[in-house]
DNA sequence: GTCGATTTGTTCTCGCGTTCACAAACTCCT
DNA sequence: AGGAGTTTGTGAACGCGAGAACAAATCGAC
């Protein structure tokens, strides 16, 4: 319908459908890998485990980048979404907090390899300091603002117990971090223009549980 | 309307109700250490970080627990949640892939404080067979029908790599597992009755990406 | 015992997301 | 060149969930 200028595409993606890029994303690699160069809706639905009318629409939101009879060149594709979602870029992150958890994300290939680059790892307990994990030094808390500033990060990681998260989340917000993933069990509130998400291992579990449950239950 | 038996309490709660229930179970318990005894579904709902007219309409689905002109006693409201989720129980966990990710699964005490107990450590690397991983030995992947079995484990937790998920998938389905939660960033395709959750850190860290980018572009 | 204040439980409306179904467009074969 | 076969992109219907608004119920004061 509307005009669309060169790399003016889009106008608003629904937030369903921003969930489910990287999932295509990563089905396309993995069929890119596989060496096939072209996939209908159907086959690229399939390996993303999703309604193939689902998957057009959530194309068609970032534009016409299919061929009709045919289906949809697979690194052209990739291009795209990786272009929309912002991973064609380099984010750095900081992590604040080297529990266990801390550790297995600084560890975790899947960041690097989508343009996710670990700048600092940050913990308040100075037992900690100094030592390197994934080839990066612990430092200190207070760090914090220097290193925002001085490599420009805009995406910040909290691994840390339940009680420091919203200390954690305020300086973050305090030094100009603008997104925010939280690991630790516990609702934090920041202003608006901030965007959180929120992973937590044992809510998911207790939905598993509450079905299974409801399994055992056919009485 | 329904007139409801003893112990037959609800019908079927809708999934975005269940998904909220652990987060009001954990807000609730933050409030008992508080030594609060009575909430108002205004001050539950600012604790759990949603609207209270959403949270009453969540718990009226699991029954009438409130007082009008009063609240929620706490004691009661957080039994009648964990009886409702189920995790007044103790589930039986195993976990398969003990990499780091699957280190810090294994190490998370919030599992253990909320009826979920590792029974085994599973991984294929016969290199970390014997090695005890917060208390339980990691075992050799081929014991994983026998400690189902002997457990009455149901629920599975997947730590691999993207390659063996699928594998791994297939065997806890086929020796009787019917809850998966998923960290291995790949697909897994379940028969019918099988229920899967799947958490995987950089999609989300790619969601965040994406607003990042939005936020820049304010052209 | 009655009145006012308070808070729950529920009804209603609205918007988002999913799915179906089909027209438009492209390829290939003859 | 034309027709058959495919596959995309999208309009329309449908169902679920969010939020506002209100009636019902309880407590406390007098």
């Amino acid at each position: 319908m509307t005009a669309r200028s060169s790399s003016e595409s889009t106008r608003d993606i629904p937030e369903a459908t921003v969930a489910r890029l990287p999932v295509y994303l990563r089905a396309l690699n993995t069929l890119a890998d596989d060496a096939i160069r072209t996939c209908s809706s159907e086959e690229l639905a399939l390996a993303a485990g999703v309604n193939s009318a689902k998957l057009r629409k959530d194309l068609s939101y970032l534009g016409s980048y299919g061929t009709r009879g045919v289906g949809y060149d697979v690194d052209y594709l990739r291009y795209q979404i990786a272009r929309e979602i912002g991973v064609t870029q380099d984010w750095p992150v900081v992590i604040v907090g080297i529990g266990n958890l801390g550790h297995a994300l600084a560890n975790y290939s899947g960041f690097r390899s989508r343009g996710f680059r670990v700048v600092a790892l940050l913990d308040a307990d100075e037992t900690r300091h100094g030592e390197v994990v994934a080839g990066v030094e612990v430092r200190p808390f207070g760090d914090l603002e220097e290193i925002v500033e001085s490599h420009g990060v805009a995406i910040g990681v909290i691994a840390t117990p339940a009680g420091a998260a919203q200390d954690v989340s305020d300086r973050m917000v305090g030094c100009g971090i603008t997104s925010i993933l939280n690991f630790a069990p516990s609702v934090i509130a920041v202003p608006d223009g901030v965007d959180v998400r929120k992973v937590d291992l044992s809510i998911e579990l207790q939905i598993l549980a509450y079905h299974e449950q409801r399994k055992a239950n056919i009485s």
